[in-house]
DNA sequence: CCTACCGATCGGTAGG
DNA sequence: CCTACCGATCGGTAGG
């Protein structure tokens, strides 16, 4: 009972430090753009000065990676948990769209930056984030053409159809504010709900 | 019949300097981002050095804003011109959302770097642009609302259809490919018949 | 339309 | 964790 973790100091950052700048780095880049986010800024954000960033991250593009890795890795995972909660077809649909819904609402930030910086990547990050949302956007696309499959759907198209679903999620993040006139709950609802009548099912 | 247009060079540059340059620093924009292209990108791709571009347009971020400029006003042209082609608000909505596809296929450059540059836009810039693209926005959301009160569609709120249905167009911007398995015309008719179903229509 | 160049910015390192 | 600073980049101007 003696004294562990002797270096954590109460109240300010409550995890450490690593994670502070990275959500500090990630406020300023959905406001002010990857580019012209400066590590003075980030520094400044966690009372920190520039340079000493750098005992804590190790470069600027690595905190841009970080961040979208973290976010597709999350998004995907609640897909998979939407898919695995029921084995009706249509109900996977509307539940993996609903926390597509839910993710780009609540996380809107990392949802926003992660897509509209995805060409300030480097080529290597760059291609594995694209592979991680490749896989994501497969994950629905399986389920609409299963739902194709079983005369469940109406559509024409389970690709373009998929990519109509996803850009409509995508596009949440960039109007949707908390104390918006809507809920979270009630915006995953009402796409659910027009994603599904848009597929034809009913 | 005497060398009229004496300046006018054969071939190269069918129109004029100012025209080929914007559409040098749309590619550029589209493919590298605002902030990593350089004035020198620019000028090689016309034959020319950095600061010979000066000549002929004022800065680089006057540059971004004719182009957004002219990309916003086209596309609220092609919505009027939809709007006024027939009476009928479910064949207005229809065509609107048509013309919106359209837009965003063919102008796929254009409309990409209109939406992910918007933040590279000085405020007063910025400001100007928004204000048309709400302008078009609300063009939109009047005729679903119209639709509406006339007992034609089913959905709960025309603020969120209407949002969900420019964020589809809108992302089509960033995947479609000329040469794509869709022509312009199938995505066109596609996305219309999607969105009436979306909407609860017929 | 070009070369030369200014002034400012910025990511990252050195060295304590 | 900071100050000092390097090296590189870039928009725009001067002056022909």
């Amino acid at each position: 009972m003696d004294a562990p973790r002797p270096r954590q100091r109460a109240g300010r950052s409550r995890v450490n430090r690593g994670d502070d700048i990275r959500e500090a780095a990630l406020v300023l880049f959905a406001d002010k753009g990857y580019n012209a986010t400066t590590m003075e800024d980030i520094g400044t954000a966690v009372n920190l000065r520039g340079p000493s960033l750098y005992k804590h991250v190790s470069s600027k593009q690595d905190l841009l990676f970080a961040i979208m890795a973290k976010s597709v890795s999350d998004v995907q995972q609640d897909q998979a948990a939407a898919v695995a909660s029921t084995d009706d077809v249509l109900l996977q649909i509307r539940r993996a769209v609903e926390a597509h819904v839910r993710f780009h609402a609540r996380r809107r930030r990392e949802a926003f930056v992660g897509h509209r910086e995805l060409r300030s990547l480097d080529k290597g990050n760059y291609e594995r984030i694209i592979a991680q949302r490749r896989a994501y956007e497969l994950g629905l696309r399986t389920l609409i053409e299963r739902g194709l499959a079983e005369g469940l759907l109406r559509t024409r198209s389970a690709k373009l159809s998929t990519l109509a679903i996803l850009d409509m999620g995508i596009g949440i993040a960039g109007w949707f504010h908390e104390r918006h006139e809507f809920s979270v709950d009630e915006l995953a609802w009402e796409y659910g709900d027009m994603v599904m009548r848009q597929l034809g099912a009913g």
